[in-house]
DNA sequence: TCTACTGACTGATCTCGGTCAACAAATGTA
DNA sequence: TACATTTGTTGACCGAGATCAGTCAGTAGA
């Protein structure tokens, strides 16, 4: 069980390069001008319990937000009122890009757990990038990958089998807790079941059956929210762009993370 | 066969919202003073024949272009060397926006029919928008509306069945036409059949039978390439997101289009 | 402790859409 | 003109995954 040396790259649902960048509570070596910039305007460490909404869908968009600990839900309602799981959203993550077009939160974010978020007013955060180009660079980086996970996610959901949806996923979890220092092949995955399916475009008892047919084959085990990864090179060649996660592991890597 | 009311909204392939912003080809009333900063650093009128590329996977991002006569097609191989279509692009369309982060374009850009192209460095467009915080805005807004658009994309692809995608993938296109002053009922389609399933993840056979079916049903008329909406609203009622869509339409029509 | 409720797992069916195959029409080529 | 290639259509079959239904464990409230 050695550590595994792939990255997220565009990857997963993690969209975990967006994250150093406006981390404004890790501050980092490197953009200190810039840190100290987005602090002065910076709400720093907003507390939400499990339930707590960040926004609603069409509330006036106001703030991007970024999150410190915990994880959240992303979800918009589709048709008849039923909810579609658009992410999940953990450590680093920035919030609410998609609203600077309309003006309106175009999901609702709600937090599965305890947690600690910041929140970043849009309209300072446009006004102080007038003043440092580096900042405003920044913040388009974070939009285009985005963009770019989110052009992943497309082909993960359009055209891959149900194993590799959820092999994907959990790769993508893996590669998250594994940059930030936690352990890759042992977490706790905060969203349901039900959640899961919702956002990988599956039935909740498919991805049931999934998790115990990964058990009985012994890349996983799974005791409900515990999850264990325990053959992870076996997950990742069951998961869709294998080799291009490998290839740009080592470019990605030192550039971004 | 009135004209439809609807709007693309988060819409559909076309992301038509993106377009005017920086057409810069075919200038506005409004933002006048942008789009003189922005003609001087265009390169005009590039032409591109059907087949050839505007940019290929990995290449080194220089220029985001943005389509101004044409249509074309993106895409990326996924596992052995398959071809994945990512989007199809007409008038009005900025391209490119997903290789700010990485410094490397994530697909591959190909002309479907003889196209004009404008080509923007975008060194020079970040430099310039240094001064132009309007210019800085437009371009947070075009990119945030591709993420909103992607987002819509993904709920389309992941959980609807085949017969929404393409009725969802058809109302797009309608869309685009109609808000630049072409028949939203009646165009030519420039990607193959081959291609639009791809996009949409389908199989070709599937796309082809429903393209019969819609036709059986008195949807549309399609003769190849050429198509004809005869029942939009019928369309509507199939495509998700419908009370959204609809919802949306004023909202965004007046504002952006 | 009993009951009710929720979340997770499993088994039995059904169905949508993929796969395979054949064919037709259009387009290209000698 | 004959032939090859590409693109689109249609039919027969099959399978992955949805749906329906039932069970079980954990948890909250009386």
């Amino acid at each position: 069980m050695q550590p595994h040396t792939v990255v997220d790259i565009s990857g997963g649902q993690t969209g975990c390069h967006n994250c150093h960048l406006f981390d404004c509570c890790q501050p980092l070596g490197k953009a200190r001008q810039e840190m100290r910039l987005l602090g002065k305007i910076t709400i720093r460490n907003h507390k939400f319990e499990r339930g707590d909404h960040l926004f609603l869908t069409n509330d006036i968009f106001k703030s991007v937000f970024v999150i410190r600990s915990g994880s959240v839900k992303t979800y918009t309602y589709i048709q008849d009122g039923e909810e579609q799981v658009t992410g999940y959203h953990m450590t680093g993550k920035l919030l609410g890009l998609d609203a600077i077009g309309t003006g309106h939160y175009s999901q609702s974010a709600v937090a599965l757990e305890t947690c600690s978020i910041c929140e970043i007013p849009y309209g300072k955060l446009e006004h102080i990038s007038k003043e440092s180009p580096q900042l405003q660079h920044m913040l388009l980086h974070a939009m285009s990958m985005e963009i770019r996970d989110d052009h992943y996610q497309l082909t993960l959901l359009s055209r891959m089998p149900a194993a590799s949806r959820l092999a994907g996923f959990l790769i993508g979890l893996s590669c998250h807790f594994q940059q930030r220092g936690y352990s890759g092949s042992n977490f706790y995955l905060s969203l349901s079941r039900h959640d899961i399916a919702n956002l990988l475009g599956l039935a909740v008892e498919t991805v049931s059956r999934l998790f115990t047919q990964f058990q009985e084959e012994g890349l996983l085990t799974a005791d409900r929210k515990h999850i264990i990864l325990n053959d992870i090179d076996r997950l990742l060649k069951l998961s869709p762009g294998y080799s291009e996660r490998v290839r740009q592991h080592h470019a990605i890597r030192n550039e971004v993370c």
